[in-house]
DNA sequence: CTGGGTGCAAAGTGTTTGCACGTTG
DNA sequence: CAACGTGCAAACACTTTGCACCCAG
């Protein structure tokens, strides 16, 4: 449990601040979810996240609620996002990095992410079209990755809307 | 329950086909559960549009898990469309209209429907860039709509990221 | 030493499934 | 009349919550 560099203080500074601010307590358990998050660049469920810090830190027996509590309150306080996949729940990130988007292969469930100043843009121009305050959004590509569309006949409709 | 025009008849003949073509059976709910979405330009959850078909269809005593089978069946053959809301839950469409994205407001929930040329294809390019197929994608817009944001503070944070 | 935090288990959600009976083709 | 569909209730998966104890400030 190094905090080893700038970047990651600068979080925790945040966290700190913002505990603060709300007269929240810092705890081990909120410490490590968040070094957790920043030492992996994953998209995490917080299943995984749980499963991953009981393994790491098994001496701190951590229950899956604190990861929930403290994903909420990480995503209410900005620090981390989280992306919906269709059914299999939400998945959280650290929000550190520069925004970016997701592509989902249908296929495999592989996740590439991508930033576009054109699409972004745009969106700030419709947003201010309607009257409407944008505060952030969501934009998902689901398709077939590059990997599995090479690899025959990996996905396959179970449904024919089509002769 | 008159079936009263050319659109809604084109859509009928297509459900038909595909349940002909699935060897599944047409039936009274599945009907229902359709012409329902064709009648209300609405965004529905499941629960939604089975409390509006009980109360229109007492008779029918359809039951919710007839709903959620036959959604994810119109879904899967491509005739509706889902969009999923940070937690609360799936929304399904009639998947007839042009296609178009979501602008959400988080304060009264209410949805905005829009459609871009440049963002459509602007995906496309990016999807082609990483040798990725793209099938769909999901883009919503979160903020606060006109309305709401004209209405004094009907949304706030509750945890002050900020001094 | 006080108020918030935690783990645990129970309770909530929203959704799916097994079953016996009903209906479609 | 066979196979699929349905309603019902139970089962599920994911997430939240009540509570007694714990710990940070």
């Amino acid at each position: 449990m190094t905090i080893e560099n700038m970047e990651y203080d600068t979080l925790l500074d945040r966290f700190k601040e913002i505990l603060r601010l709300n007269n929240l307590k810092f705890t081990k358990q909120r410490e490590v979810v968040l070094q957790t998050l920043y030492n992996h660049d994953e998209h995490f469920t917080p299943e995984n996240l749980y499963l991953l810090i009981k393994d790491k830190y098994p001496s701190l027996n951590v229950g899956i609620a604190t990861i929930y509590r403290t994903l909420n309150l990480l995503e209410e306080s900005d620090m981390v996002t989280s992306i919906t996949f269709g059914a299999q729940g939400k998945r959280f990130e650290l929000a550190n990095k520069p925004h970016h988007d997701h592509m989902i292969c249908r296929s495999c469930g592989s996740i590439i992410e991508f930033e576009d100043e054109i699409i972004e843009k745009r969106q700030i121009e419709i947003a201010k079209e309607h009257g409407f305050k944008l505060t952030n959004h969501l934009l998902q590509l689901y398709g077939i990755c590059k990997k599995c569309s090479s690899a025959k006949n990996q996905y396959k409709k179970e449904i024919r809307s089509n002769v």
